[in-house]
DNA sequence: TCGACAAATGACAGCGCTGTCATTAGTGAA
DNA sequence: TTCACTAATGACAGCGCTGTCATTTGTCGA
């Protein structure tokens, strides 16, 4: 049981040197019993290993990490938790770290870039191996800390910009004009789009620009559009397309900022005795599974959140040391034809 | 620049004794002006805080917590951060931590409890001054571990059971009866059930069995039942609620286990040509966001996710050591009305 | 049996910070 | 000016483990 400086009275954990006791051998040769590490008989490892089983040994990382130098935590900062396409990233990044060593310590921004500052700060005082951020946009600050600790960094959803280290995602302005170029061959030529706040969500902004520059090429543009200043969410969807079509103009297909406002989209559709793509294509993005369970299966382009996740974290682990170039690591995506547009 | 015995050749990071050459004061003194902790002058804060912005420094937690034995973290196990349901708990959780200092480590289970007990394991491995636990299936590991680490242990979700320490949720069992009771004073009668899962979802189990109980002491029963062997989901519901109304039964009101699969049974009924609750009533579980967008809003129970993860995070860190006695605390859930029931 | 080599184990120092008690400096009253 | 008390600061030891080099033990061949 550890003893020593006159700690609070609290819990009398056993420590190595408990372990040690019981199986005769020193503190060090139970560590590497335990870390699998270096040459051990295998009559020491039994009495020791026993030893471990009878004290209820639980080794103490805060002790392990400082000493080596290697904490095995990788921050993640994301912007959301609630956000499924963020929860799918994270189950990829879990699944990727879990038989690493590597442990996964979560921060969240709120889409706020001074917030992503003090996440970072944070997880930078437990000494990670590396760290995870959600797109390009970063204070100062934050640039400066990331400089100065020299672990790995891996910024992830977009590939449109140049990263720090290594950036895992997609290119959404490569999305946006495929988006286009697919309506287009579908025949559609009067595009409406109904999107969310850009501030928070630069990558929708950025398929936005792809898709306006691949129709102004065709002669073509948007001939109505809805922004709310919020998050998106289906309710948004649904009263924002309500809106737009409020507004006289007749898209014949309707953009969507993402699949959550785009379900909302075909919500307002059935209320309205609207058929989608009979009536009015609909178009979303990131290829959600509840797309996929409406009535009619609704179109959109797959992105690979899960996929981003766990490459990711897989680069990060893979090299401890960052290099000196940056890479790009290209999840690409998947137009999904689905049923309403 | 921490020199000493021969680490690797890595980065140079400033450490106290940096801040305190520079500063002309002693570390303990850095530290304190860091931590705001005891007398410290105006002027040796100033000239603390001038050194601490100029070297850059980031302070080692990993050192911190070893030495003062609190290392400020709260360990968090969730079996899934896709399902919404444990996102909102986990923003719950970290709005509750944001201001206090403590910062939240998230380990998954995959509703596995050997895999809870592992990830139980190595969260242990961090020291961290709390734990929560969904949920309270453990194994005898797990709850060996947990006895032994003396920490503060939130079991989350449900409050049908004695806790460890405490609990924070509702009474799955008495929202299974209070659903019956709602919907036999709506007027309903011949009641079917579309569930999934109950091995990993004890509590979907718990709800059924409060509805039966209620039913059974009207006389009346389940007439029609179909669950599915893996998890929930909107597709899973709507080809289950598919299969169900196939059998020939005709109940005149379904209750699912959630609103995913409640959602999924909405979408049934659109493509069958039914109307929820002229033909069908539909009941859900959890009040998502998304059946509150549904052309007709989902009837469902509303249980209080973000407040079950805020109140637990909360009772975890306002009293460090872990109390003599078990407390409860009663999250409610609140029945919505709905259109579809 | 002895010597060479490899396997196994241990001693030492220290990772970066903080609890605790001791010392110093500052302030106010007589 | 001196003394008493409080505020401010510092020295010391150690939290629990691990990198590194030294020492010991074991094995095999001559």
């Amino acid at each position: 049981m550890s003893v020593g400086r006159s700690a609070p009275p609290q819990r009398t954990l056993p420590v190595l040197a408990d372990v040690a006791r019981l199986s005769g051998v020193s503190e060090i040769t139970v560590s590497r019993v335990i870390r699998n590490k270096g040459p051990i008989s295998a009559k020491t490892r039994e009495r020791v290993l026993h030893a471990v089983a009878e004290t209820g040994y639980v080794p103490n990382r805060l002790a392990g990490a400082l000493a080596s130098a290697d904490s095995m935590l990788v921050g993640v900062v994301l912007p959301s938790v609630t956000n499924i396409v963020f929860a799918d990233v994270l189950r990829g990044i879990h699944e990727a770290l879990a038989p690493s060593g590597y442990q996964p310590v979560v921060g969240v921004t709120g889409y706020d870039a001074d917030e992503e500052e003090r996440v970072v700060r944070s997880l930078l005082a437990w000494q990670p191996a590396a760290i995870i951020l959600a797109g390009f946009e970063h204070t100062d600050g934050t640039r400066r800390m990331l400089a100065a600790s020299r672990i790995r960094v891996a910024e992830i959803m977009d590939i449109d910009a140049t990263p720090i280290d290594v950036a895992v995602g997609l290119s959404h302005r490569s999305a946006g004009r495929d988006i286009a170029r697919y309506l287009l061959s579908r025949g559609y030529r009067r595009f409406g789009y109904v999107g969310h706040d850009w501030d928070s969500d630069h990558r929708a902004r950025l398929r936005f620009e792809g898709l306006v520059d691949e129709l102004s090429a065709q002669g073509l543009g948007v001939v109505a559009e809805r922004r709310i200043a919020g998050p998106s969410s289906t309710l948004a969807g649904r009263e924002t397309l309500a809106g737009l079509l409020a507004t006289g103009e007749r898209p014949d297909v309707v953009v969507f900022s993402n699949d959550d406002m785009a379900v909302g989209g075909y919500f307002h559709c059935l209320a309205a005795g609207l058929e989608p793509r009979r009536d009015v294509g609909l178009f979303g993005f990131n290829g959600l599974e509840i797309g996929a369970a409406l009535p009619l299966r609704l179109s959109t382009v797959r992105s690979n959140r899960f996929l981003i996740g766990k490459l990711a974290a897989e680069a990060l682990v893979a090299r401890p040391d960052r290099p000196d170039d940056t890479a790009i690591i290209n999840t690409g995506y998947e137009i999904e034809a689905g049923e309403t547009a």
